[in-house]
DNA sequence: GAGCATACCTACTCGTGCGTAGGGTTACGC
DNA sequence: GCGTAACCCTACGCACGAGTAGGTATGCTC
């Protein structure tokens, strides 16, 4: 049921889908999905939380917290985008409709966070234990650039269906950490005097 | 007067903006943006393409194809979040509102691909120099990859008004540059055994 | 000052789509 | 067979907002 709600908003966006056409996708009648699942912003609201949660638990199983940081940064990241892979209907709606619609940017804003925090923690770990620290600004700046990029790829997977999942989530690990690789060992690029 | 509408969209959004705030916002009547600036939509693709072709001069004005390719990178970049520091609410529609809107998601991937190509054309440009080279597809998902992240910080910069959009720049230089040239330099993560 | 054009506004029509009221249908108890 | 209760549908009310029709004021020509 839900399923439906997720496969018209992906392909409409959250204000062109009408109730109609999920109730008729899903093979009931309107009224039914009123009485299951309450108006239109709860139901919206109800896939993202169910999508969110599905996407966060691929990642959190994949990438346990006591592994190295390379090492769970690449499971993390394979995790991901083989759930974009999988869900590309719930990657929509997720990230491309989420956005921009101001009652729903919160909800998403806090999934992106807590995302944000987990790469910040990891490299904060990394950091100490090569014995150094950088301003928590910075972490979370450089985190917050990190998972652009991986949302960014996201993207790109989702609008080619034939590409590989596994192989996108190498390239990620290509961008991202050998620069953050290059970071922990203390190169850091300055700008030019000018 | 494209300000007006430049900013209610960056406020409320493409669906939930009116016509009538924005007229009202402009401090002239509806049927004059009628009779100015066309349909709401015409309007609407009126911002993204003033708003695009500020930031694309912006960018290109500053990063000249004849230096070498961290410096373009750098001046690229400090424009880039230059620009989004001064003009939050052009940014705002241009990327997190036309996103996800099926008519004006066109228009803004081709401003994006464009950007994606200059990004792919330095990364091929200076591995040329090094006497490398790799798969056209890589070139497009690292910078892919890349416009994501910067995207991303531009996010982080419109959400913290009293962010330095210089230092933003430097951030982004120590992501992405830092990265990118263990690349060029033939460094290349690979995923582990397993 | 009469005729005319330009610039602008108020007040409407009309379509669309959310949310619901009220009616039909099936299954079960008596 | 008849009451009734659970379930689901069709068909509507209503609000909101895009786009427009027709009227009013200001200035310009003769």
């Amino acid at each position: 049921m839900l399923d439906a709600a997720v496969k018209v908003f992906s392909r409409r966006g959250f204000h062109a889908a009408s109730m109609d056409e999920i109730a008729e996708d899903a093979g009931i009648s309107k009224p039914m999905v009123y009485a299951y699942l309450g108006t239109k912003e709860e139901l919206f609201v109800a896939c993202l939380h169910r999508e969110g949660t599905r996407m966060m638990q691929a990642i959190a199983g994949a990438a346990a917290p006591d592994l190295p940081a390379d090492d769970r940064l690449w499971r993390g990241l394979r995790a991901f985008f083989g759930f974009v892979g999988a869900h590309r209907d719930g990657w929509a709606v997720l990230y491309r409709q989420a956005r921009g619609e101001q009652p729903f940017a919160r909800e998403l804003a806090t999934m992106r966070s807590r995302l944000v925090e987990v790469v910040a923690g990891m490299l904060d770990h990394a950091l100490r234990a090569e014995g150094r620290e950088i301003a928590a600004v910075d972490l979370e700046v450089v985190a917050y650039a990190l998972v652009g990029a991986t949302e960014s790829l996201a993207d790109w997977l989702a609008d080619h269906p034939d590409a590989d999942p596994e192989k996108t989530a190498t390239r990620m690990m290509n961008v991202a950490w050998l620069g953050a690789a290059q970071l922990l060992h203390g190169v850091t690029w300055r700008p030019p005097a000018d």
